[in-house]
DNA sequence: CGGACTCCCTGCCGGC
DNA sequence: TGCCGGCAGGGAGTCC
């Protein structure tokens, strides 16, 4: 279930045991992912070393000499590793075995996906035309705010569309707008100069936090029993439709946004 | 170009 | 109990 927390905890979690290792072997049980797994995935990466793994967004990427696999976990996608020879269980698509360590691919719903780019990962097409990390200084709230003038699209999927900030998910995206008062059905053009700089902050504030809490769960995880490393219990909005605000008390209200569910607090954000 | 909508797929939950 | 519709955290592709 990952947003760009549980990438980044995949990310950290994976990196340190598969770094400078070469790959041994490549078993692809389910090719037909959201886009298929390249047929030669094998011949392009067995006995090659991997240099190391790095995030774009929502894209893993395992970095080698000629080239990156660039690695996406849909909604259900996962990594874990596993010791080799472990039996595969349902939805294990993908082994990328390493001298003593195996890289397991699972993911029920087969929305994610594998594609190879020799050279520098940025140039694929993917990743080529995203937006800024929202972690990193290039993205804030002047940002925003220049990105959203004239623009008639509510303020959630504004948020949410990959051009504008990479990462940010249905839950971040109600969570950010809760924390900075702001309703998701508002035109992202009629936001205030101040509007952008509070959900810029709290968008890093509320991923930053999550990426945190992750990493609690960090050993647990790499050794394979897959907690997922958000907490659930911490969110303010998402998935607390009809219960009441935190702030005031009031009952939040659901709606369908953009095919999304969308919860707020009709007192607290205008 | 922006913005709304569709679809890829399995699992699960609530209603009947 | 079983069946069925609807929904799930993503996001590329299509159409207007």
């Amino acid at each position: 279930m990952p947003e760009l927390p549980e990438v980044e905890t995949t990310c950290r979690g994976i990196a340190p045991h598969i770094t400078g290792r070469k790959v041994k072997a490549i078993v692809v049980r389910q090719p037909s992912l959201r886009w298929p797994v390249p047929a030669d995935l094998p011949a392009l990466l067995v006995g090659r070393k991997l240099h190391g793994v790095s995030r774009r967004g929502k894209y893993l990427l395992l970095g080698f000499s000629e080239g990156s696999l660039l690695i996406h976990l849909g909604m259900s996608g996962s990594l874990r590793l596993v010791a080799p020879g472990a039996p595969p269980q349902l939805h294990d698509h993908i082994d990328i075995a390493f001298s003593g360590r195996v890289l397991r691919y699972h993911d029920p719903r087969r929305f994610g996906s594998m594609h190879w780019q020799p050279g520098d990962p940025a140039e694929h097409f993917l990743l080529a035309s995203l937006g800024p990390e929202p972690l990193e200084p290039l993205f804030d709230g002047e940002w925003l705010f220049q990105r959203s003038r004239k623009r008639q699209q509510a303020v959630k999927p504004f948020l949410m569309d990959s051009k504008v900030v990479v990462g940010v998910g249905n839950i971040y995206a109600n969570e950010a707008l809760f924390m900075a008062g702001i309703k998701p059905i508002r035109k992202a053009g009629s936001l205030t100069r101040n509007n952008c700089l509070a959900l810029a902050e709290h968008i890093k504030f509320v991923l930053q936090r999550s990426i945190d809490q992750g990493g609690t769960t960090l050993r647990d995880f790499v050794g394979g029993d897959g907690k997922p490393g958000y907490f659930k219990q911490q969110l303010l909005v998402y998935g607390r439709g009809g219960e009441p605000c935190t702030v005031c008390a009031l009952p939040l209200k659901e709606i369908r946004l953009g095919q999304r569910t969308t919860v707020y607090c009709t007192r607290c954000q205008r």
